[in-house]
DNA sequence: GAGCCAAAGTCAAAGATAGTCAAAGTCAGT
DNA sequence: ACTGACTTTGACTATCTTTGACTTTGGCTC
């Protein structure tokens, strides 16, 4: 295991992750200085490691005393989500969106609320404003966004 | 946690807020020496934490006894929501955006899940697909959709 | 009402963090 | 060696906080 500096940080923060439950603040510079890399390695850990598609909910605030958020969002549906997220990919059209979101509907992942608007936001009405070419695209961007937000 | 000054003002008055029932007077130079603070600090916090977007309505008077007033106002929710909707508009950008939902999270019209649904679905990061001369239209467009269908 | 004192308000500079992006480096597979 | 994916770096940017000098306003006393 060849761990480069990027699996370090990354297992460390696991670490933190797991001691505190599932959820931890940390200071970028902080961080960066114990492990003697620049500031901007950590984003890079955090875009490629604990990214939206690996689990994790990431927030955070600028300025003085200001911080890093990483949250674990692991409930059983959720690997369904994160099925549906791969089988999205980068453009969806709107009949196989509502289709998706019909079938986690059905399997009990998501309630009719939410259903509802998940086929609301993703459906032609909403993205009418965006140009046929990059509507599909659109589409998939935000069908794959709301579905990992609703499971934080 | 981060708990810069700031913060910790902030949650005092929210303190004071939950205490006397959703209103509070305070006194700027009072508050500010309990905090060993500037006195300007404390129309910081007011002003980015307690603004009327964050669903407070803040009175002042100087000179002898002064006094600043904040009191959490809320506001019947469909009303609200047929408001932000008319305040969309066609376009929007993602700033005012969160500061919208935001507003809408704090008056209590929506929880902090949809908040969050909602920040995400109409955040750049989702949008991203989308070209930025149409991206404030299919923001606004979005937000709009699934403000409305939050409501059915 | 003029003057004075006691608040609160404004604003911009300085300080403290985090984010972005692209160039340069590394390494495994071909 | 060549190529392409992944990593490492750092210069530049954006955002949030803290501070303090200066301004405005309200109430009181004369």
């Amino acid at each position: 295991m060849a761990a480069g500096m990027s699996d370090m940080i990354a297992g460390f923060i696991q670490e933190l992750l797991n001691q505190a439950g599932g959820t931890t603040e940390l200071q970028r510079a902080e961080l960066a200085s114990r492990f003697n890399c620049v500031p901007s390695q950590i984003n890079y850990v955090i875009s490629t490691r604990f990214s939206p598609e690996h689990g994790y909910v990431v927030e955070s605030r600028r300025g003085g005393s200001g911080y890093i958020r990483i949250t674990r969002v692991r409930t059983d549906p959720q690997r369904m989500v994160m099925h549906t997220v791969n089988t999205i990919g980068e453009a969806v059209d709107a009949r196989t969106a509502a289709a998706m979101i019909s079938n986690l509907n059905a399997s009990g992942v998501i309630d009719a609320r939410d259903a509802r608007l998940l086929l609301a936001a993703t459906g032609n009405g909403a993205l009418q404003p965006v140009s046929p070419e990059q509507r599909d695209a659109a589409r998939a961007s935000v069908f794959k966004t709301i579905l990992i937000n609703l499971f934080i």
